[in-house]
DNA sequence: ACAAAAGTGTTCAGTCTACACCCATGG
DNA sequence: CCATGGGTGTAGACTGAACACTTTTGT
């Protein structure tokens, strides 16, 4: 006996991704403003169907280098949506992502989808389910973020302390002490301090750094564990 | 202008079970043995498709109903596995669900789908990417049961100190100090200790517990966090 | 009386938290 | 020379880990 699948319903599959930023002061998050019905003019996450030739996380890098041009973006999977009329117009299940990306100044995002950058916390409501989604991520990010060492995806490869510990304030929504925060940075052990200082934050300037990705990985497999 | 849905492709999407149980010793988990081709014969997860008139949760629930009899079982959605050949037969989109059961004698397993409960380390390798599936659920038993009181869905509302640490040497492979542990149990308060023993394990009995939900609840309002 | 499991506290080490002053520099 | 942000150490509290003996009772 082989099995029937003509008999199963197929579904429309789309991706959606909660795409993080963030400026040196708060994080963000790029939403695009719908041209179709329905709710053509509201905001809404970044999204697309998963196609016949590809697997949602291709779907996913396919849609943000649609909008952003960029390749090779850092990505997980977060949840399945799949309440049955969770869009009104058709019953869509959507996988959603969260991306992290560096707002660079060369970044070009695609006019055709009037996307803007939102601080996380007056961002506006979206439409469907997409605020739960953005809730999640959230959630998911702060745990990520807790456990590995995924903020220097929203750092350019040169940060100062104070970047990095404004980013961790940011994606924790609680702040610091300064001492403490460098002290278990550096205790890490992780970062390489650069001979440059940024002069653009004060007279002094402060030293700039790069996360060491091939220390960290070797320590990694010497039992070490990120944790913030 | 709205959109055409029509111009995209539709899947198969299927849900795919991890049902875990604990025997009161170790890390169970059911498995199936497939009655249809291909891999007949062939150990895998329990799984369904997802109806036209059910979400995901639902048709999850709707599986495992059908082949335990239970309702309302714990469940909680893992990832989608959406790799386009990762069935030969037909591209079917997975979503992945955790689901937690006691065993208990009178769990009356439907005997269509040769089901039987295998120790979690000795498991037989199973069809498709079902292994990375259970591997997965594994990594998120553990994280969930260091944050959530979800072993109790595992074991039978009385049980004794010695079952709860069982369980928790199980779920994480390893083992821990009989009195820290203990310590560490009684210190969250949230074990209500009954004036009942099991006398079956030893001469002097053991107390049995129960888990205080109520005063669970309550406590979790007032920012407790459980910790494991 | 003895075997077998239940029950129970203390000490030490490491980690986390709170906290304040001097430094370097551009204007 | 002074205003501004950069950089640095220590003490106390707390948490997690190691560790051994007494109790109970059925046989």
């Amino acid at each position: 006996m082989e099995q029937d699948y003509s008999q199963y319903p197929r579904h429309l599959v789309a991706v959606d991704c909660i795409i993080f930023g963030f400026d040196g002061e708060h994080l963000k998050i790029l939403l695009v403003k719908r041209n179709f019905e329905p709710q053509l003019g509201e905001w809404s996450l970044m999204g697309g169907f998963v196609g016949n030739e590809e697997n949602a996380d291709e779907a996913a890098q396919r849609v943000l280098h649609t909008l952003t041009g960029l390749e090779n973006i850092y990505l997980e999977q977060l949840n399945s949506y799949t309440e049955i009329h969770r869009e009104p117009t058709a019953r869509i299940i959507s996988i959603s992502y969260y991306a992290l990306i560096h707002i660079e100044k060369d970044l070009q995002i695609n006019e055709n989808y009037s996307a803007q950058w939102f601080d996380l916390q007056n961002a506006p409501d979206l439409i469907f389910d997409h605020n739960e989604m953005v809730k999640d991520a959230v959630l998911r990010l702060r745990r990520r973020a807790s456990t590995r060492p995924i903020g220097f995806e929203l750092l350019p490869p040169k940060f100062t302390m104070k970047d990095l510990q404004n980013l961790y304030e940011a994606i924790f929504s609680e702040t610091f002490d300064k001492r403490n925060f460098t002290s278990k940075i550096n205790g890490m052990d992780i970062l390489v301090k650069t001979d440059e200082k940024d002069m653009t934050s004060s007279k002094k300037g402060s030293f700039l750094y790069r996360f060491d990705e091939k220390k960290y990985n070797k320590k990694i497999s010497q039992g070490f564990m990120f944790k913030m």
